[in-house]
DNA sequence: TTGAAAGCGGTACCAA
DNA sequence: TTGGTACCGCTTTCAA
């Protein structure tokens, strides 16, 4: 059994409270009680009850963050660098995936808040604004990382995903790229953003975008690699097919890769590619892959610390918005020069 | 604030007590008082305070996950079903990540034990015996998984490191390679069990394996890209150099595969080249690379099922290792026929 | 079948 | 400067 304030106060025949309070800094202490409790404490190995103080504190120290799904290098990006950041403040994170699904994510929050969080990172599937308002009634912030929720009223942390769309959208066009077409991702904040940059980049340059050029299944097609496999299928049939793809991400992308070799094409002279997160593996591909990185290092500081930061202070002060800026990594797939 | 049993029992006019064993299912209850609370309980959105019980029971509902890094692939897999299979039990899963650095490591298990984690699923870096015992001294039990630290007595899930060896070489044999070198990981019990599994089937075929054909720094070099490429390049200068390549990891391999192209040669022609791990992104390679599958389904699905079963029986069991079978995965990187 | 009382390991408040 | 007391939300025990 772990070692408990009683055992250190009876050990030094002081009372609990005097432990307690040594424990905690406060200065009401005589230097050398305050040497004997540290020197016992040390000795006996004690930690504190993080349970216990929660009863009384209200706080349990904990963090809960809730992602689509570990797996992708973003959202493990994610994870481990708040991580990071809330450890050094002596607070721990307990992690959960969604496979966005709405229902797993309702679950799962529900057993974080079970757990007394103190507060919620989250990148949400779908939440609606009537369960985020409850969690925020129960005195725990939100956060949104990576996507929001339109209409919430809640700090976010994500890239500036118009931008994105712009950035890779930009770039394809400087390469001489004239028919892009868009692979998009499930229905989120993020891959909304990043289809309309596509689209006003486009407009911008007088560039039509049919249709059909806007393809893969929003909501159907959970994997994403199948998903810009067969969006990509897709679009070649099209008369004319694209000469340029930019897609959400970059699994979806790698899915067009493949399906681009299936169909004898090469990669950036027949069709140009541009994937989004710029995951490691990006530059190893059969076809080094131009992505566009989405900074998911700042991305998770600044999550951790907007946290934190509620955490501190106890005032409502109102809902941060933080936009890290996306940056191009261009690649062989979209380089074919400005030649058309 | 949220809502509390007091709560419940005041509106209904019934004690604490008989609301907590309606939650708990106790039989002393009458049906009619039971449905009411029952009732009461779901109006208002009643969740136990975990923190509260914890404080009774000794029982956190929560367990500590510590691994080098959750970007690795192999790693962010295990997080994931381990989560997934404690959630459905209750339990909530604290992660964090040791960077394979000692010091991290203590300091992150001594985080998670002062938030009264009930069991620690530990990939070690450099636990010392002493240091386990501690903690099992205080009553929490361990699992090691994907690694062990020898000579502790503690519940172990790994795959058979040996085997994973053996498979690998054996392959590369069978496709008519000789001079096979290895590019061995960090100093943990996986990396040695993975080497000797090579040495014993080398010596099996009796095939020389020199000296420097074991190459890759063990300590140095934390990063597995770099340890593959900087590797490589030593292996590539020898007379004469290898003609395959069997990688602790799959990073180490495209690290590898970095240097093979660099140096003009081809793959597999001229270097023939497995992995390990078999990270999703394996297939789509510039060559696709072969490599040994470690099951980490199933290694977290049992890592999370013993943790478990340490918390249901109160009763010391012998320690239990489960071992999961690797399996070859063939790609291009390695197939160039049984031709020489 | 129900509930009063004690206590889990801490912290807050106030008196000594 | 030190410590007694109450209490956080819940479970356990035992008496009504």
């Amino acid at each position: 059994m772990p070692v408990t304030l009683k055992d250190i106060a009876r050990e030094l025949g002081v009372s609990v409270v005097t432990v307690s309070k040594v424990l905690r800094n406060h200065t009401d202490i005589g230097p050398e009680t305050r040497r004997r409790v540290l020197q016992k404490v040390k000795e006996l190995n004690y930690r504190p009850n993080l349970a216990a103080r929660a009863l009384v504190t209200g706080r349990t120290m904990t963090i809960g963050l809730v992602i689509p799904d570990l797996l992708q290098p973003l959202f493990a990006q994610l994870a481990k660098v708040i991580s990071r950041v809330l450890a050094r403040q002596g607070y721990g994170l307990l992690i959960s995936c969604s496979d966005d699904d709405p229902e797993i994510e309702r679950r799962e929050l529900e057993r974080l808040l079970g757990h007394r969080v103190d507060c919620l990172i989250v990148a949400p599937a779908h939440l609606t604004p009537e369960m985020v308002q409850k969690i925020q009634q129960e005195n725990r912030p939100v956060v949104f990382v990576e996507r929001f929720i339109p209409g919430v009223e809640a700090d976010f942390v994500g890239v500036d995903d118009i931008r994105v769309g712009e950035l890779a959208t930009e770039h394809l066009i400087s390469q001489g790229y004239r028919r892009i077409a868009h692979v998009r991702g499930p229905a989120t904040s993020s891959a909304i953003g990043r289809l309309q940059g596509y689209q006003q980049c486009m407009l911008a340059h007088n560039l039509r975008v049919p249709e059909q050029y806007i393809a893969g299944d929003p909501v159907g097609e959970r994997n994403a690699f199948d998903r810009g496999y067969k969006a990509m299928k897709q679009l070649l049939e099209l008369t004319p097919p694209p000469d340029a793809v930019f897609c959400f991400d970059d699994t979806a992308a790698i899915g067009a890769m493949k399906a681009i070799f299936e169909a004898g094409l090469r990669i950036p002279e027949d069709v140009g590619l541009v994937g989004c997160g710029n995951m490691p593996e990006a530059e190893l591909l059969r076809v080094p892959l131009s992505s566009i990185d989405l900074a998911s290092t700042r991305m998770g500081e600044a999550a951790a610390r907007l946290a934190l930061r509620r955490l501190v202070s106890k005032r409502r002060n109102r809902p941060k918005k933080v936009l890290v800026k996306p940056s191009l990594v261009a690649r062989v797939s979209s380089l074919r020069g400005s030649a058309v």
